[in-house]
DNA sequence: TGTACATCAGTGAACGCGCGTTCACTGATGTAC
DNA sequence: TGTACATCAGTGAACGCGCGTTCACTGATGTAC
């Protein structure tokens, strides 16, 4: 079924004296790697990493404490990505109607492009991985920038003020959040364009004007 | 971290002669407990699900071919109870409006009080475990119902028909995913009653007209 | 009513596997003199 | 400029564990005579 983790290990060359460090960085990116690569995260082993880089399985301990270390390294490696990639779409747009969808669709979009890593963000293993704070901060700081866009939009009358910005912004994000479980977990349903049905689900739920798409 | 799987074993008298059937009904509820209670979906293991019943793992190969069959027999009774629960609580309501939301906050509640019957059902495993046509089979029954009782709405004249039914019976589905698995995946957070937000979805998804809470 | 026997419902021991983790070590390389 | 040496960046072997799966077996029990 799955590839034993002994394969295909590259020639490496052993780090010069002081650079140990790079390791480091290879085993993140060899992680995140693995992460999108396996179906079933319990495949993302310290072996399999090990392996990908090219390094036998105890000096991962050269530079992490054990394997949940360098997995919550990976997540939060991932987090400032994808808050990255979210600010980089909506860069420069003042209109916060078209500002909030786009920010949406970036979500979604990153989701969709790296399901690996969007699971290890929102799925269950992170509490386990990180103290109860570290783990839902990521996701209450972007739930209060969702809030704040939703509450622009109400503020300069472009949408009804029937329901608190709050509770509007974990409606939407649980509402894309299933979008992009379902599309990544399901994969064989004819979905429509993704673009599309975020704008739809955010103009429907957020009482947004019809207007021209933005994308 | 894990309690160790061989614990616990109750005492279990062998069964009589032609009665060793009753084996598969034991092995295949401690599965579905075992599936309840475990996080990590991992943690259901043939050696688990056997030490469980009292029994031991070679047992489980008298009425399994493996231990993926188990755990596709599990997730199949799970499809069946869902679907049910569902059924009882739309059962004798006409009003289509009220019955929508009925059967979408009765698909919330089952799947929030079962979130290891949940993933089991729409998580990457079941892909794996049947063939393409069992594993999307009763996802798409259960969306083709959905998309009728929007219809049933529509045609009545209590819901918008800017949208096809069947697209917002998809925008439906995944919005109601999205709110299960986050509860499910971040209990922590600050949760409005289930209900009202399965209301609140659908009310401005469909475009159904306010009316009295329905429970 | 009593007994031999076939069958049924499991058991017990063992296997190879990959896992995370430990420990003592090695060999290249920069640095001090 | 040459050399001794400390340090750095790993290696290699081994551990105990739980896993799924196999195989030969055992002991209770229903049935045929």
């Amino acid at each position: 079924m799955t590839e034993p983790a002994t394969r295909h290990r590259p020639a490496r060359r052993r780090n010069r004296r002081g650079e140990g460090g790079r390791l480091r960085e290879d085993l993140l990116a060899a992680a995140a790697e693995l992460v999108e690569e396996a179906v079933d995260p319990a495949a993302v082993t310290l072996r399999a990493v090990a392996d990908r880089v090219g390094v036998t399985a105890p000096a991962v301990y050269l530079h992490f404490t054990d394997i949940d270390a360098l997995k919550l390294a990976v997540t939060q490696r991932a987090f400032t990505e994808f808050a990255a990639a979210r600010d980089r779409a909506a860069d420069g747009i003042d209109d916060p109607v078209h500002g909030l969808i786009v920010r949406c669709q970036a979500y979604a979009r990153y989701a969709v492009d790296h399901p690996g890593a969007y699971r290890l963000m929102t799925g269950p293993e992170l509490p386990r991985l990180a103290a109860p704070d570290d783990s839902t901060a990521p996701s209450v700081r972007a739930l209060q920038g969702l809030a704040r866009s939703i509450d622009a939009c109400q503020v300069q009358g472009l949408a009804p003020r029937d329901l608190a910005p709050d509770h509007l912004a974990a409606l939407v994000w649980s509402a894309l959040h299933g979008q992009v479980r379902l599309r990544t977990d399901r994969p064989g349903f004819p979905w429509p364009p993704l673009e599309r049905d975020v704008e739809h689900l955010l103009r429907r739920l957020v009482g947004l004007p019809p207007g021209e798409p933005p994308s």
